[in-house]
DNA sequence: TTCGTCATGTAATGGGTTACATGATTAC
DNA sequence: GTAATCATGTAACCCATTACATGACGAA
């Protein structure tokens, strides 16, 4: 249907941030950059057209909201309220679902786990594992291509590479502890599907 | 002078590779990726339009090389194997010595301190500090926005934005270091002028 | 001889930023 | 009243990737 591809990243995180809770564009923004802190920034000249297009496609309305002020004075133009229609919310269960390597890769893999607490745990599981396979690929690749060339390369690049080095091997090491997590508490649910409060953490969707 | 605006970080890694050695455009590629290994990753696409350029731009020549094979068959087309002229030269030693954010933010960082054996050590010092006030604002605004929105996040945004931080705080904590073995170098160096052989380690540029 | 890798390139496309343009609302 | 920030948008541009096209060379 309608106009070109959208980003992907862009799209998940403005759904799923809408599915919590509407918003007008300008706050979207921001609590985007607040989320993926540390990863991304989207600027507004991308934000901005891919609403426009959600929109063409159904998938968010826009609500011109009017705060009704005390003063009763007619508002010209409201921040737009966007929220997620039937199908956005459709689409986003479908985004969701997706356990491919958009999902695993650097680009889209802070702003997946930024929704885990939507997701399925099983999905959840298997982005866990592509991400850290993905990662230690690249811990061995580089290995051998240090190893290869270990002559003559200056303190500085050395510096720099096993900077680089240490930053995959501790972020392999964050993903086995919550891969851990994951498995335990789904032996739990195994376990005593009948208890309510579980101890240890809340780390499960809600439906 | 010709052509559009070229990249920035892949000129100055282009430049820096080949003023260490002349290379044709393959291995050209080879070797930046593993330079910089876990930062970022250049394709074909990018990398022989980039050439072509710089070649344009008289910055480097080009060599069809010819191996002279044992058989002396004539090979049709030799590798293409580029080196910098002294324009090139110049213009390197240029983008060495700026100092400016395209070296401390988050695209450049890693190139330019790929080359810091080349860089003098002042502007070395300066790039390393500003990466880190860079850093340190980041985690300013991240860690503002985090009480503020303290409220109802869920346990795997808390967890991702965790992680953030705490890499982030990783990375300070090594401009730390190396800037402090800067200054210990930097003081070496003015204490001691006329020794030759300085303990601890060889950061120190060579020409 | 076929397959993998080396080697060089181009065209289409994608995903995003920057800078610009506009105007409302709030704080001083 | 004026400056800052909120708020919405567009057009031009940039950087890089993908997919494609071509072909040599070595090993199985």
């Amino acid at each position: 249907m309608g106009g070109g591809k959208r980003s992907g990243v862009l799209e998940l995180a403005v759904l799923g941030l809408l599915h919590e809770s509407p918003m007008h564009g300008y706050e979207l923004r921001k609590q985007l950059n607040t989320l993926l802190g540390m990863f991304r920034a989207f600027s507004y000249g991308t934000l901005y057209p891919c609403l426009k297009q959600l929109l063409a496609q159904g998938l968010i309305t826009e609500e011109d909201q009017e705060e009704a002020p005390p003063g009763t004075l007619q508002s010209k133009r409201a921040k737009i309220v966007y929220k997620l229609t039937a199908e956005g919310k459709e689409h986003l269960q479908r985004l969701l679902s997706e356990a491919g390597p958009a999902a695993w890769e650097d680009e889209g893999f802070g702003v997946h786990f930024a929704f885990f607490g939507q997701t399925r745990a099983d999905v959840r599981l298997r982005i866990l594992e592509g991400r850290r396979s993905r990662l230690e690929e690249r811990l061995e690749h580089v290995r051998t291509a240090f190893t290869r060339t270990r002559e003559r390369v200056d303190s500085y690049t050395l510096e720099l590479q096993n900077h680089g080095l240490e930053s995959v091997e501790r972020e392999v090491r964050w993903l086995n502890e919550l891969i851990g997590r994951e498995h335990a508490q789904a032996a739990d649910q195994r376990s005593e599907p009948q208890q309510d409060a579980v101890k240890g953490n809340d780390l499960d969707a809600p439906s």
